[in-house]
Parts: structure tokens; C-alpha cells; sequence
RNA sequence: GGCGACGUGGCCGAGUGGUUUAGGCAAGGGCCUGCAAAGCCCUGUACCUGGGUUCGAUUCCCAGCGUCGCCUCCA
């Protein structure tokens, strides 16, 4: 069973399950207003490695992500640019789904989108408000923080510790709030901007109420799973529990939180500090499946630096693990090994530890490529299996790159030819046409494989 | 100010109270090859500083230095 490391908690505990065989996870998803940027992608995959792991262990995952498709950065940007708001939601949320597709991350079984479930919003407020949890002022509804006893369990301080620090911070609508950390749940619109109707006042949903109504909506209460960047830990997350908590609901039983991305200072990639970059820049340099492995060979929680030296060194990788998979692709048809199969289990179960999984896959690559040099054709199959049901299992497919043309193959038979005739300038002619096109050209003792690169 | 994370070999990046101390990339040597490529074998003696605990610490404790994150924009 998977341990994993719980943020409320602060420590790994097995993840446990409402229903046996069935987990709920909800993942917050982005906010459309621009396009995806290298922290949007590690969030996203590393999910996604997190539920391909889990269903290729035989459990039954459901993933709800969302889309924020109101919020006010939306408004701003549509003011901004004269466009209407949907106009600008629609297209990001389509530019977000192509690159999250480009990076063989699987689309989640459910895609909420805020905007479907306002009449529930309005109710869930109706209900706080019922319950003197909220409160409605001249800008909009607040939930007040002091009805809910354990405010802060994500962000591990109290109130009082919280509001004492923050340095010169602006507390935002202060002067209507009855407790500074209090939170909009609904923001009275101006005119002109987009606006449903509640008994309170016409306006918008804010954040935090989203995510807890789509959560609460699709999965239920006391669902398993929440999970998200590390910067939502507090105030999203904590914001959307403490909601729950003054309904008197159960929410998620399991916080999760991924680690940043940061630039070459060490730095968090950040909007406010304008150091993000773009995800489809790095989509349309360089393979997808980089992103991946480097991510794989990061714990999840720890920061990491996406950079040209450390991409580049991954595609590296990547191309020795496709290779691998072309000069062993006779032999595809074996059992996978059980105890490569069962090393992996162990280390994804110990908090997703995915570098130890790689490292588990290099070695025995390495223990396959020998064993097919040895023409130990058993070891070479099963451990070959157990390669590409590991790597499947993380999202990572390797390209045998044979779906050339005829042509290219003739070419192939051309070069070996020369060669058994010891013609060798006319073969490495036709080895240098090859690869100046961008074909691995290597040579077996069957003769020359030719291979997309 | 409060809370938290981290400082590992040329680079990236796991991990551990002590024998073979990950893995990737890069580098050097070798095997294979007509030459390459791919692959295999070998090599590097790393853990911020100062104390402490211990037979023994990179790993535990304390202090210091440094870096980073959160404390209502954020994946």
C-alpha cells in the first residue's frame, strides 16, 4: 500500500482508503487566464505518475481536476484586452489540454468547471451563512476564520501567529473584515463585469469556495485525496478545509504537495517575481518525455531547476533507454521479472520514490544490454518486460523508432552491403547521408538497424 | 517576527550510524567495431562550519553560516 507523506500531518502515513480498491483524488487545476508555465507541468505530472501508479496497481483512482474559469485575473485580462471573458477562458483552457496532452499527461476522469456549479456555491454559502460562519459586508460575503477551531492545521500556525508576522503585507478588505485572515467566499460584482445572482447580492464566487463545492460535489465527503502545488497549502487549501469544517463536513482525508520549480538562483518561479517560464517554449524544443524523467528523478517534494544543462542530460538518458528498447525488441514477449516488478512497488510505496525507481531501471537496463551482449536471450526478455511495465506505470513509453520508409530501409541494406563488400568509404557515405537526416544508425550482428532518433 | 525545508563528488540528484555507500549527465582508461555508433567492463574516494553523543557520524543532538519557501497573486 502507498505511504505518502501528509502535509496535515507532517509526516508519511498509508494512504487510506474510504472505499477498498477506490481512490478519490482531486487536484486543483489552473486558473485560465495565460498559458501553462514549467510549474503548471511538474504539478500536472507528477499527479499523473501518482494516478498511472495507482492504477497500474490494481486500484480504481477517479481524478477530478478542475478549471477556474472565473476568477478575477480573468476579468482583468478581459478588460485589458477588450475581449470577452469566455473568449479568453476557452482558448487557455484548449492551449492548457494540448500541452498538458503533449505531455502525456491523461486527461482526469472529470473536469469540473466553477462556472457549472455556481447554484451550489450559492447554496454552500447560504448554508454558512445560516450558520453564522459567514457574513455579508458592502463588498461581498466572508467566512469567518474563528468558527472554525483548527484554522491552520495546513499552514501549521495558529491565527494569532500568522496575522502577528507577514511584515508590512496589505490585508486585503480589512476595513470589512471582522478578523483580518477571514476570506472572501463571494465577491459582490461590479457593473459590467460578470455576475450570477444570489440572495446576498449579485457577484462571483471567490476561489476557495470553488474547490471546496467541486470537491465536496464529485467525490463526497471525506474523500482521500487533495493534492496541489505547495504554494496552495495556504491560504486555498486551508481555506477550502476550514469551509467544510464550519459546514460540518468531512473533507479530504490526505494533503499532498508538490515542490517547486525555481529558477537559477534557487528561486521560485513565480508570476509576481516574473522569472516563469513558459511550458510550451520547453514542448517545442525539446522531447516531452525530458520533463518527465527529470521530474522522475526528483522526489516530488523537493525544488528543482529546469534548465537547458539538466533537460539536455535527460534527453540523453532517454536516448539510451530507446535504444535499449530497439536492439532488444525481438524479445519482446517475456514475463516481467517479479523481482525488478516488486522492487519498484517498494519504492513508489515509500512516498512515490521515484529516483530510487529510475535508478531501478538504468540498472537493469544495464543488467538486459549485458545479457544481451552474453546472448542470454531468458534475461534479456523478462527483464525487458519489466522495463517497459515500470516505465509504463510512470507515463514514460520509449520510441523503437522503426516506422521508417522503405527507401530509408534500402539505404540500411545498401550500407551492409558495402560493408560485406569491404567497400567501407561508400558505407559510411551512406552512414553520413543517414545520419545527416536524423537517423541512429548502429550496427549488430545482424546487420545495421536504422532507427528514427 | 512566526512556521517550514535545504546545504552531497565536475554538474544534476537519492540515501544511509560502520563492510560493494544509488542513479543520470559529463570525464578518463579498456573491450567490441574496418572506423564509428550502440553496448559492456573499470576509474573518481563527495557529504557547509564548529561543538556534542557514540567504539564509530555525511547520517543523531546543539550552535553558527548560507540558500530557499509559506505567513491572504501563485502549480
Amino acid at each position: 500500500m502507498l505511504n505518502l507523506y501528509d502535509t496535515a500531518t507532517q509526516s508519511v502515513k498509508t494512504l487510506a482508503l474510504r472505499e477498498p480498491g477506490k481512490v478519490g483524488i482531486y487536484l486543483c487545476g489552473p486558473t485560465v487566464y495565460g498559458p501553462p508555465h514549467l510549474g503548471h507541468g511538474r504539478a500536472t505530472l507528477v499527479y499523473d505518475i501518482l494516478r498511472r501508479y495507482l492504477t497500474w496497481s490494481g486500484l480504481e483512482v477517479r481524478l477530478v481536476s478542475n478549471i477556474t474559469d472565473i476568477d478575477d485575473k480573468i476579468i482583468d485580462r478581459a478588460n485589458r484586452e477588450n475581449r470577452a471573458w469566455e473568449d479568453i477562458t476557452h482558448k487557455c483552457e484548449n492551449v492548457w489540454f494540448e500541452a498538458m496532452g503533449k505531455l502525456g499527461v491523461l486527461r482526469p476522469d472529470e473536469v469540473p468547471h466553477a462556472t457549472d456549479y455556481v447554484d451550489q456555491m450559492v447554496s454552500m454559502i447560504s448554508a454558512l451563512i445560516e450558520r453564522d460562519a459567514a457574513y455579508v459586508t458592502d463588498d461581498g460575503v466572508y467566512l469567518n476564520v474563528k468558527s472554525v477551531p483548527d484554522y491552520g492545521l495546513l499552514a501549521h500556525q495558529s491565527l494569532d501567529d500568522m496575522l502577528s508576522g507577514g511584515g508590512d503585507r496589505e490585508v486585503l478588505g480589512a476595513s470589512n473584515k471582522k478578523n483580518p485572515a477571514d476570506f472572501a467566499l463571494w465577491k459582490f460584482s461590479k457593473p459590467g463585469e460578470p455576475a450570477w445572482s444570489a440572495p446576498w447580492g449579485d457577484g462571483r464566487p471567490g476561489w476557495h469556495s470553488e474547490c471546496v463545492v467541486m470537491s465536496l460535489e464529485l467525490l463526497g465527503e471525506g474523500f482521500d485525496l487533495h493534492c496541489g502545488g505547495a504554494d496552495l497549502r495556504f491560504p486555498h487549501h486551508e481555506n477550502e478545509r476550514a469551509q467544510a469544517v464550519a459546514l460540518g463536513k468531512t473533507f479530504a482525508k490526505h494533503w499532498m504537495h508538490n515542490g517547486f520549480v525555481v529558477d537559477l538562483e534557487g528561486e521560485k518561479m513565480s508570476k509576481s517575481l516574473g522569472n516563469v517560464a513558459n511550458l510550451l517554449d520547453l514542448l517545442e524544443h525539446y522531447d516531452a518525455r525530458a520533463y518527465r524523467m527529470l521530474l522522475l528523478q526528483t522526489h516530488y517534494r523537493s525544488p528543482v531547476r529546469v534548465g537547458q544543462d539538466n533537460i539536455d542530460a535527460c534527453v540523453t538518458a532517454l536516448a539510451g533507454l530507446d535504444s535499449f528498447a530497439a536492439r532488444t525488441s525481438a524479445h519482446s514477449a517475456g514475463t516481467p521479472d517479479s523481482e525488478v516488478v516488486q522492487n519498484f512497488r517498494t519504492a513508489m510505496d515509500n512516498d512515490l520514490d521515484t529516483t530510487a525507481a529510475m535508478a531501478l531501471v538504468f540498472d537493469s537496463v544495464r543488467r538486459a544490454n549485458a545479457a544481451m551482449d552474453a546472448g542470454d536471450v531468458a534475461t534479456v526478455s523478462s527483464v525487458r518486460a519489466a522495463v517497459i511495465e515500470i516505465l509504463g506505470a510512470l507515463g514514460l513509453e520509449l520510441s523503437i523508432g522503426d516506422d521508417i520508409d522503405a527507401d530509408i530501409v534500402a539505404k540500411g541494406v545498401a550500407l551492409d552491403a558495402a560493408r560485406a563488400a569491404r567497400d567501407f568509404s561508400a558505407a559510411d557515405s551512406i552512414r553520413n547521408e543517414l545520419q545527416a537526416a536524423g537517423y541512429v544508425v548502429e550496427t549488430t550482428k545482424d546487420g545495421t538497424r536504422v532507427r528514427r532518433g
